[in-house]
DNA sequence: GCGCGGCGTCAGGATCCCGTCAAGGGGGAA
DNA sequence: TTCCCCCTTGACGGGATCCTGACGCCGCGC
């Protein structure tokens, strides 16, 4: 049915986990710390990803954040927090969905299927190639004729938002939601700046932008 | 920000709803019981549904029923029962997210935050294609043999407020009210303006509409 | 033939939006 | 501590977009 990445620490879980996934027919990848966690859905391009936050090594929203800029797929958290506010940096940092630990198997799975049912049809392939430069999501590595070019984190979190939409507009308030979180989405001057420093250091003639394209009053577009 | 529709028959929650959306931003439609849901939704063209399944004439699932087969957008379904069997009845039925009353605010904002993120890329089909040119919806993007055509936003609202519904008429209060807003519903001017551009920029011969015809007196039409 | 309402067309000015630059502040590294 | 990088914020000029009014045309009814 698809590829599912389980990341959890807790071997019984994984494995019941494991089992309970393969039974409704879905072929399952495991992780157990956040480390291997990125380097697996690299390597094994999952349709979704199952993710406990509580890992020994790495926070799970450092997971997410490793995650989010090439992987296009849905993001199921699995906590054993509880409280409120723990689901709301969760879900904002990326996830679309926050279940609490313990947690009813069948309800996991309707969940999955509500996610997988949105799935972005959108391949998540992790380099964007153009004339001019390299985007390497994964490896969060952008060049220009070989020579490394060195982005700012909000530089490049722009920069990942919009090459996750190839062709497409991406609207000011979604990108300023994506980038600076809920709360800033009236601060267009950040846009305008940051949208700068990128043409600056990506486009060939930074006067007329060709990859980053602005449409007045709408939003920004990046066009391969 | 995005519309909202709001379906619970509580007034006091109802209230409480529609005070906290609005501050996140959003416009917000209300509906007490599934029938009104169902007509409000058709009427309003809401971007998210908030759906209670406890509802005094119909069911939840029957509105979701009646929902589905035509509203592509995410919908939430609050419930105060947290059985899971009933969660995933829900989910199964075409729900997008459950939340089991009583639920913390912040919690509900991120989710629909969470779920709009994702709303991007519907199931339907977001491509309007005839001889001279195509539209494209979700990329709001429009192409004449090819080479990209630069719409306004203005430009934008018309031509998607004409293009929902293919073939048939649309009034021109309709469409003054979709873009422009309500309160202006007197101010034709602006549509034989706009129409006018529209029809420069996209008619193989502009004096002679081809796809954007007009009805005297009545209205405007998108023929493909 | 005549008047009238609705529509298409055009152009000008006000307003909003965008690109650009530079200065200030805060946090992390040496 | 000091330094440096990055983020934020404000200001300004130029350009695009929107609104507005005017004019002429056409179809309809009288």
């Amino acid at each position: 049915m698809s590829r599912v990445l389980v990341v959890d620490d807790d071997p019984q879980l994984l494995r019941a986990l494991r089992i309970t996934l393969r039974a409704a027919g879905h072929e399952v990848v495991t992780a157990a710390d956040g480390r291997s966690a990125l380097k697996e859905a690299a390597a094994a391009h999952p349709d979704v990803v199952v993710l406990d936050l509580g890992l020994p090594d790495l926070d799970g929203t450092e997971v997410l954040a490793g995650l989010r800029p090439w992987f296009a797929g849905p993001v199921l958290v699995l906590s054993a927090r509880t409280d409120s506010t723990d689901k709301v940096e969760a879900l904002d940092a990326g996830a679309d969905d926050y279940v609490t630990k313990p947690f009813d198997m069948g309800e996991l799975l309707a969940r999955l299927r509500a996610l997988s049912r949105r799935a972005a049809p959108g391949p998540d392939e992790p380099v964007v190639v153009t004339d001019h430069f390299t985007v390497d999501l994964a490896a969060k590595q952008v060049t220009m004729d070989g020579v490394p070019v060195r982005l700012t984190p909000t530089e490049w979190g722009l920069l990942a938002e919009l090459l996750r939409a190839p062709g497409r507009l991406v609207g000011q308030r979604q990108l300023l939601q994506a980038v600076w979180g809920p709360g800033y989405e009236r601060e267009t001057n950040y846009l305008r700046v940051y949208l700068n420093q990128l043409r600056r250091k990506l486009e060939p003639d930074p006067a007329h932008p060709r990859y980053l394209r602005t449409e007045p009053g709408m939003g920004y577009r990046f066009t391969p």
